[in-house]
DNA sequence: CCACTTATTCTGAGTAATTCACAATAAGCA
DNA sequence: TGCTTATTGTGAATTACTCAGAATAAGTGG
């Protein structure tokens, strides 16, 4: 859907090398499987499962979704993808991380985009939990900010008034 | 299973009531079930329909889990209730609502615990969207921290060796 | 207090996302 | 080249949640 030809990934025939040497370094074994997912993954970010394996998919045309699942989730525990699960919506993937960067969801339409840290590069890894907390250690901080996009808002400007004023109350 | 034995409750009585003038502002009427799954949640925070279900038939022996559902559904769409989704698990109600305050999870125990905002009332509320982020309007900022708490570290601190040296940054 | 309207609840089935068990395949190594 | 075992494929199961329709009861007017 990209008006892009070629170089739209986020990484290229170098990348793949990468993951290759990623995946021995972790007793892994290097399948077709493997990198095509990592590949699909890092082409079309915050995918879902089934998302990543139609695109898998017009590579190995036989991979089945639960082989998908499989792959994300060891690939996701070995800090090779991050998960992140939108209110209700599948769980989506990622090839960025080690940064740790947010998101934003549009309420309207689903969409969602990178949001590098407010504060600089981690400030919300010491929150106030001093009071009585016994969280501490907090190793990741996960904002979700959720808003909307400037198409849905341009739609909802148009289509109805600015004020929805459901309940009259 | 508390050893408490009346004023456990984040509520009493009074907000009973409260509950009951609320509901009917939004034109809803006012059951027992739904008092029930009120005094619920704001009795175990952060429980998951299935708990809130257990602790409201304490009260309400025949109420289903679908009545749960529906009117966790309906009290959240109002803004009665708060729904946060953690990773890996069922979503989970809360009564603390209007104040944007986030939420810390323990990786090893799953227990949840409030954490007040970062950086006062509502810094994340306006984070760094400049740069050609085209969901501007930001409504909600959900925070969820990962960490460890004092038991699980405890526990792991005895079990296997102290630290397991995290990301590096 | 009674009848009536309709939201709410209950009964029962259905769905989406994800996981599990086990057989078939193929990556890495001797 | 052949062997070992991780990985994938096949098929079924589970969890969390939703939907459709009948039964119940909250609120309202008489």
């Amino acid at each position: 859907m990209t008006t892009d030809t070629t170089t739209e990934w986020t990484s290229g025939p170098t990348a793949e090398h990468q993951w290759e040497q990623q995946l021995h370094s972790h007793d892994r074994r290097v399948t077709k499987q493997r990198l095509a997912v990592l590949a699909a993954v890092a082409r079309s970010p915050h995918a879902t499962a089934e998302a990543v394996t139609d695109v898998v998919r017009a590579e190995l045309a036989n991979i089945t979704l639960q082989s998908v699942y499989v792959v994300l989730a060891d690939l996701t525990g070995l800090g090779m993808l991050r998960r992140i699960e939108p209110p209700n919506s599948a769980a989506r993937y990622e090839t960025r991380t080690g940064d740790n960067h947010h998101h934003a969801i549009c309420t309207g339409c689903g969409r969602i985009e990178d949001v590098d840290c407010a504060v600089g590069h981690a400030p919300c890894l010491t929150p106030g939990l001093d009071a009585g907390a016994t969280i501490g250690r907090i190793v990741i901080a996960d904002v979700l900010y959720q808003g909307t996009c400037s198409d849905c808002a341009a739609k909802a400007g148009l289509v109805e008034a600015p004020a929805p004023a459901p309940a009259s109350h």
